[in-house]
DNA sequence: CGTAACTTTGAGTAACATCAAGTGGCGTGG
DNA sequence: CCACGCCACTTGATGTTACTCAAAGTTACG
């Protein structure tokens, strides 16, 4: 936070490795900090709403986002989660395609997009690392549609709660702790279950010594090969 | 096919307008042109295996692709179809994320990925293009998503038809005629469930009145916004 | 400490899968 | 030209998974 001379707070964030600005050297990053907004949200806040006009794109920062659709009749889908380093706000016909909200209270690093676009235009590789974000995004989404149809109710839980394990897991050896920031509600929307099917399933893993639980979101595993063992692949 | 002059294949080409080449103009295109192979496939021809190493990129000039992936014990879920315009072969880390193989005799343009890439470079305007082709494809997606685990049987297959119809239908006035190119399996394997209740549910459907068939592959809409109200939406 | 939100558990059911025939179209070879 | 066989498709009977509805148990928080 030290305001003049050599430094700028870009250089000390804690995604600087891991979102975008890895594409960038510390001059360029100099002036990305330029157009960057640091922004706070509380859990349950809305960073956006699905339909609304893109005009920013963010960086996770630190905590916990879901993006969710949202069927005429009011169904949901959840269609990903994200953590820090994750970008979000990539848009089709200028509205965004899903709503974002904070699970746990987030921080995020906001770019207006006319001034990001502006910034890819001086900076090509920026544009090559958002391109290879999108088709990563793709590949998770195409992943995704495998757990959702061809899988059962435990395969995709145990999908699932890997999937957390390596993005937010401690892990020690091949045991591993997880806070979970989602409620049930959150897994069943983004797995295509039900909450009384992703209790179930949960409650059969630890009955099976699959999974220990530590109070509602506290996980314990005793050993991921076991569960990756339930989840079908993939 | 005339060699000198000003004249070159690109120019002609039936998707000059819809594919990434739209971005481009005719001395830009002409430089696209030269490192671009024309390449035909008959019915059931592989473009490429999911896991196969993404040396070349695509784009779809004429007939119809699959895409599907496979899970470690077969079973198979189609991620999309792609018809004349399609780009494909967006990768991550470096392999194709599935498998393309053609559903009717089509005609692709193939691209060196390294080629494409010294293009991208050139043209800022082609990866712009290409950026945005990739959000596209990451919306469609995730209303994939939508269709395979929020929805019955019956909105599955509307949804399906109804995406069919804007692609490859001929509209007249709201009733539409429909040549699919592909079998109840593929259907099923898109929409996530069996042929059998693919089958059933056009016979449902058509008892109904909402479709005709005309042979097995052909299909008539007589009211398009009927069928639409058996969506379920998006 | 009380209320609201979340979670777990149970019983019954609906929707789709699975298994099993049977039909129809099309190309091949007699 | 017809018979045969193959393949895709259709239809029916049965089975299973996860959903629905219902209620009780927990947790978080004012």
């Amino acid at each position: 936070m030290t305001a003049a001379a050599p430094n700028f707070p870009c250089q000390t964030c804690e995604v600087r490795d891991q979102a975008i600005c890895k594409a960038l050297d510390d001059a360029e990053l100099r002036q990305l900090n330029k157009i960057s907004t640091a922004v706070k949200l509380d859990a349950g806040g809305t960073v956006f709403y699905e339909g609304d006009d893109s005009t920013y794109l963010f960086n996770v920062v630190h905590g916990s986002l879901r993006l969710s659709k949202l069927l005429p009749d009011g169904r949901r889908q959840m269609t990903g989660f994200l953590f820090a380093g994750d970008f979000l706000g990539l848009s089709i016909g200028g509205v965004y395609p899903y709503t974002a909200e904070a699970l746990a209270p987030s921080e995020l690093c906001r770019f207006e997009r006319a001034s990001l676009t502006r910034m890819l235009d001086r900076f090509p590789k920026l544009e090559h690392q958002l391109l290879s974000l999108a088709s990563n995004e793709l590949a998770q989404a195409q992943d995704h549609l495998m757990v959702l149809r061809r899988k059962t109710a435990t395969e995709r839980v145990a999908t699932v709660l890997l999937k957390l394990v390596d993005r937010i897991g401690k892990k020690v050896n091949s045991s591993c702790a997880l806070d979970l920031p989602m409620t049930r509600s959150d897994l069943a929307d983004y797995t295509g279950l039900t909450t009384e099917t992703v209790s179930r399933t949960l409650s059969q893993m630890k009955k099976e010594g699959l999974i220990d639980t530590v109070g509602v979101r506290g996980l314990h595993i005793p050993r991921i090969e076991a569960l990756a063992g339930y989840s079908g692949g993939i």
